[in-house]
This record gives structure tokens, sequence and C-alpha cells, in this order.
DNA sequence: GACTGCCTACCAACTGGTAGATAGTCTGCA
DNA sequence: TGCAGACTATCTACCAGTTGGTAGGCAGTC
């Protein structure tokens, strides 16, 4: 089996097995049981568990940046932009799954320090994100906003990685758009 | 030592041990090491983890539980009572601990049945509580809310949980308040 | 003596790893 | 063209440490 193969289907488990139960919860034996090959073969690719999920998470970063990138330089009102923001989170809850960082982040007190610093980043991005598309709201009128825009990015978010945790625990998926629809709608400089 | 002082102690550790590193990572040699018994003696308290865990949300939940229905019962204007209900939340961040119920919902997935149920529990315990003080404020004219306020509850809800998720990550507790503060804010009639 | 609350001793299962072996593939050179 | 060596990707075997537990014993109290 070639590397690049392997590789990436030990990341998507790992990914999934996060997303479910949580990363001290998973194993390296859950991996090789999903993968089909010995646990100690893991090491091979990745030689520690804290260097998986390091990768686990730049490449979920990578990816989350070229979303929120393209979604931002939509030619669409700034409204649609946030709703469709908060569909990401709701589409990985259908999916049954937590949003990643979301499941690193009740843990992060006691991830490996470098795991800890990406949950970080993670956050720092997606307020970054917010903030800019708050921004352009404001300038447009879109949205009526008092300063600093961080307190409302802050909110959108916090309110989204709660009904994340509120639908998983109550196994209802459907708790996360309306949420945050009345959030946004609340923007409504009207 | 009598059984009440060490019962008592195994939970109030237990208590701060999953609220700071959640349930999966936290052992009985952890709570023996911090009470100063041996890890065989914890089994005499508690046979399994999973009672452990059980008494351990339901005594949260009792002592929760009384504090709203007191928080409910108080003279104070409805929105007062809200910001008192998401100060909890912020209290707990400044104690260095996530609040238990949202270290215990990330990871709702995996916990065993018995302890899913209580998390659940918990939950509609919260937005029951938030639902009777909406209906409270909205039958005031404190509030303009839109029906049902089962809405109302889970986003704000929603926003306390995910804020101190958020601010647990960026180990900044002074996230909270000023969220929830404006969610609040922007119920109001005026 | 009965009960409580602790202890030691032990258990199977599991964790993330280390180390060396093996087999297949590729490349360079005679 | 064939062979040897290097590389890749897997394997077996093993490791120390850890987990939540079981079982029986001991000491103190009533």
């Amino acid at each position: 089996m070639k590397a690049l193969d392997t590789k990436s289907a030990l990341l998507a488990e790992a990914e999934n097995l996060v997303r479910t139960k949580g990363y001290a919860s998973f194993s390296y034996a859950d991996l090789a049981e999903r993968v089909g090959i010995r646990k100690a073969s893991i090491h091979h690719h990745f030689p520690t568990k804290e260097e998986l999920g390091a990768v686990l998470i730049d490449t979920y970063l990578e990816r989350f940046t070229a979303q929120l990138k393209e979604l931002g330089a939509e030619d669409i009102d700034t409204r649609s932009k946030l709703l469709t923001y908060g569909d990401f989170f709701a589409a990985s809850l259908e999916d049954g799954q937590m949003p990643l960082c979301g499941a690193l982040a009740a843990d992060a007190a006691y991830l490996p320090a470098s795991l800890q610093e990406r949950v970080r980043i993670f956050f720092e991005l997606h307020l970054e994100w917010l903030e800019a598309v708050l921004r352009e709201g404001a300038a447009k009128h879109d949205f009526k906003l008092s300063r600093p825009y961080r307190k409302t990015a802050l909110m959108l978010l916090s309110a989204l990685q709660g009904a994340s945790i509120v639908a998983w625990a109550l196994k209802d998926p459907s708790v996360i758009k309306p949420v945050f629809r009345q959030l946004v709608e609340g923007l409504a400089a009207k």
C-alpha cells in the first residue's frame, strides 16, 4: 500500500475518532483496526500520538482556512456568509461528528502543549474571519454593530460551539441552525 | 476516616478532575493520590467508575437545581436573573474549571449510557429554567421575544456553553460575561 | 461479633511505544 | 539484462506503565 493512501486513511479515521470520542479516548489500536494494519505500523507514519494529533489539526485548519477564504470572497451578502458559515457546524453534526476543534477544546487543558496551541490558533482564525465579515457588513450597513467587532465575533463563535455541544448532548443536530439564525437576524441593521 | 468525609472528598476531587481533564482522562489513581487512600479502597465507596460518575452528576444537578430555584424565586428583574445565571458559568472558568456538564457533553457520545442520560437531563433542566425566566420576562414586557421560548433558551444556553469552551481554549475567562451580556441586552423590549 | 474503611496482592486488558526482521519496489551500475 | 543495495511499508515480538477492577485480610469501633 502506498504511503500516501495509508497516511491519509489514518488521518481520516483519526479525525473521525477524535470527533466522535475525543482525543483522549481514541487509540492506535482503534486506528489499526479501521485501516487494517498493525498498531506498531502506524508509528512508521506517525511516530507519536502527539504528532498524529498535530498533523490532524494542521490539515483540518488548512481545509477550513481554504473554505473560509472561499466563502469570504463570494459575491453574496454578509448575512448569507454568516449563515453559510453556521451551516458548516450544522453539517458536522448531521454527519454524526462534533466539529474537530470543539471536540478538542473541551479537553484543552490536558492536550499536549503543541495541540493546545493549535486549538487556540483555530479559534483565533475563526474570530478573525468573523470580524472581517462583520466589518464588511457594518460598512455595507447590513449590520448594526457596536465596537469592538471582536465582541460580536466571540458571541457568534461561542453560540456555534455551544450549539454543537448542546446538539451533541441532546442528539439533535437541528438545534444549531435556528440558534445561529436568530443571532444573525439580531445583527440586522433594520 | 469517616465514610462521609472520604466519600465527599472523593466526589470533590472527582469533580475537579472531570472539570479540568475530562471524564475519560481522570483515573482512580489520580483520586487515590489526591485523597490519600489506595486506589483499590475507592471501590469500597464507588464500586465502578460509572457509578462514581453518576453520583457526581446527580449531586451537581441537585446543587445546580437548588441554585436555579433560588435565583428564579428572587425578587429581581428577569434581566438580572439571566445575567446572574451567566455569572455561574463565568465563576466556573475563573476557578480554572469547565462547568461539569459542558466538560461531559463534549464527550457525550462515548460516556456510559447512564451518564449520557444525566447530561441530557442537565441540559433539559437548564432549558426549562431559561424558558421559565423568558416567559416571566415576556409577561412583564422586559423582553421582546418570538415564540417558542425554547428557541431563545437554546440560544442562551448554547452561547454560555460555547463561551465556556472558547474561554477555556483561549485561557481567557473574561470571554464569557460580555458574550452573554450582549445577548441578554438583545432581548430587551426597549 | 458485626460492621466499616482501609490495606496488600493480584488480575486481564490496554496504552503508546521500541527494535529488528521481512518482502516488495526502485535505481544505478557492470 | 541482471544484480545488489537502498528505500518503503509492513510485520512479529516485546516493553513498561497504566487502567478499572476482584478478593481476602486487618484494625478500629460499636
